[in-house]
DNA sequence: ATGAAAGCGCTAACAA
DNA sequence: TTGTTAGCGCTTTCAT
């Protein structure tokens, strides 16, 4: 690999003017020579080596993309089309910025943020942060972060947040299935109470408050979404649902995964019950009947998260802290009047 | 962030003893000197500056991912679930392996080199690249790479690559439909002849010519699986589909959108036409009826890639240079005999 | 068992 | 306009 040092001594100049002329500081520099620089850049094929240009500066152009897992889910995280999308955003808008994108998944924060000082990242985004994170990032990692759907109260303050309307979906889409007529309404989630999850029963619990429905404890069912307990977990829920008229999924992964559960005991959508769940990913609007669902933006996160941090790269002070991406009803075939069942 | 010079003057040592604390070559540092380089390190939190590192050795134990997307297919290639679930495994072996992954997403080779040889990555994981791509890549880029899914004849052949038997898998899902009693049997593919797809196709058509069906070309269907065209491609399709008995897509993600069209325009899966699909996703597993597809294992795919650039990277001879994981066929419920039409 | 010193490739303050 | 030099944090060779 060519050197700016061999470069320099083929043309019998110094590395600075070598370097100045790599950085476009052409005022510092004859035309002639940036000619001559350039011209032997381009035929050794010089390329910078940036470990040591951010070993010289105090910055690496690195922006490191932290997924936190959860400790239980051990498995594919980005398998998630949430994450992929979101992912595949984030590293784009990194590209187009001139930056560089490090990934890293982890179940420890520590770890992660160890990693992040390690390669010297000059920011961060984080996923999948919780309360408890917050205190050690906070101290531990001293640079612009931006963290994505974060809900903690506490550490996390000092980051900025991108997150979603959560609780209006969830009241937007109860609203809806009860403007359809609906008076006997499931919530279907996991029993691990995410944030972003409660904030969507939240708005459940409010919308059927407003109607003046009664909320029982078992009208929140548990799904095990786990390989070894889904399906056992499915036969009950199904068995449950038959004293309701719809049930509102907080994922469309899980309505969908629900929608075939129902399908294969005969139990017809939305016939015998209105199915609906949460984000509109491509697994919702494929299935048939095509989900109902609160469509979120997840690309829009994506752009937001990288323009923000980069925002506080440059220096910028962000006009909000807590910033909440709109969310949008998207009724398709698989809700309708309860009428229908008879 | 605290250097290992500040820790050795703290303790009156030299930055050679804390560094082979530091890469555990205790044989040449007295015990009660590890343990009081351990506790210094420990206690200021020290954390290496691997850029720093990888510039004073030849190393940096990073690997990178390239995504090579194809020039038309601008979006977001990641949410393809292959390519996330790919994505998700490389980068959960890689950190096992202790490296770190950087991701590249371009279209264009050249900045993917670029990008890699600036960053002086131990090794690169490459994926969707073609043909022209081999020479460039084979010149410029001088260290271990693994392909996966190439099959590209020239230049690319130096690089390992982790491939599936995919004209097997053509052929096993052919013969399968042929068993069940289908004569007209289409194949629904982009128009992109990728190399991949053209080795399915290569399958369907082996399995046909050997059960005595005639091929025209009008049994190869395009699909444009374009935002914008999507709809109209579907529309087209459905109507050309009347002559078929069945209809083997190139992919799950095409089988299932075309299952959606059926769906909407009162043609049953499979009672009207059978549909299977390659790739076993979860979009075909959760559609109802199910997909019937060729499942490969992706996590696999990206397993085998890591641990075979590991082991470039450690100087081992690869046994294969073209290695090949096998398929399944899944039966699921999308297809049944013709029969069944009536 | 420990240390001094050079050097990896680059940038930047300062001189010329 | 160009060059000299020091230094970023770390590893490594060679002394001691």
């Amino acid at each position: 690999m060519v050197t700016i040092k061999e470069i320099a001594k083929e043309l019998h100049l110094s590395t600075t003017t070598v370097s100045n002329v790599i950085h476009g500081k052409s005022w510092e520099v004859s035309p002639a020579t940036v000619r001559r620089v350039k011209e032997a850049l381009d035929r050794k094929g010089y390329v910078p080596n940036l470990g040591a240009r951010s070993l010289a500066q105090k910055e690496s152009k690195i922006i490191g993309l932290a997924l936190k897992a959860q400790p239980d889910k051990a498995g594919n995280l980005i398998q998630d089309p949430f994450i992929s999308v979101l992912t595949g955003a984030i590293e784009r808008e990194i590209r187009n910025e001139g930056y560089y994108m490090m990934l890293y998944v982890s179940d420890k924060t520590e770890e992660i943020v160890r990693q992040a000082r390690s390669w010297n990242v000059d920011g961060l985004i984080l996923m999948g942060m919780v309360d408890d994170d917050g205190e050690w990032m906070d101290e531990h990692f001293k640079r612009p972060a931006v963290c994505v759907d974060n809900y903690s109260k506490e550490g996390l303050r000092r980051f900025v947040n991108i997150g979603l309307a959560d609780e209006e979906g969830g009241y937007q889409m109860t609203r809806y299935l009860i403007g359809l007529g609906h008076r006997r309404i499931a919530f279907l989630s996991d029993g691990r109470y995410l944030p972003v999850d409660l904030a969507r029963f939240d708005g459940y619990r409010r919308a059927i408050a407003e109607a003046g429905i009664d909320f029982h404890e078992e009208d929140s069912v548990v799904y095990s979404p786990f390989e070894e307990e889904r399906e056992q977990s499915l036969a009950k829920i199904c068995g449950q649902l038959r004293h309701y008229t719809a049930v509102f999924c907080v994922s469309d992964l899980y309505a969908v995964q629900l929608m075939g559960a129902l399908y294969d005991r005969g139990i017809r959508v939305p016939e015998d019950i209105s199915v609906a769940g949460f984000d509109d990913t491509l697994l919702g609007r494929s299935h048939r009947p095509a989900l109902t669902t609160v469509r979120q933006d997840v690309e829009e996160k994506g752009v937001l998260a990288v323009k923000v941090i980069i925002g506080l790269l440059k220096g910028e002070e962000p006009k909000e802290r807590d910033i909440r991406l709109p969310i949008h009803l998207v009724p398709r075939g698989s809700t309708a009047s309860p009428g229908k069942k008879l």
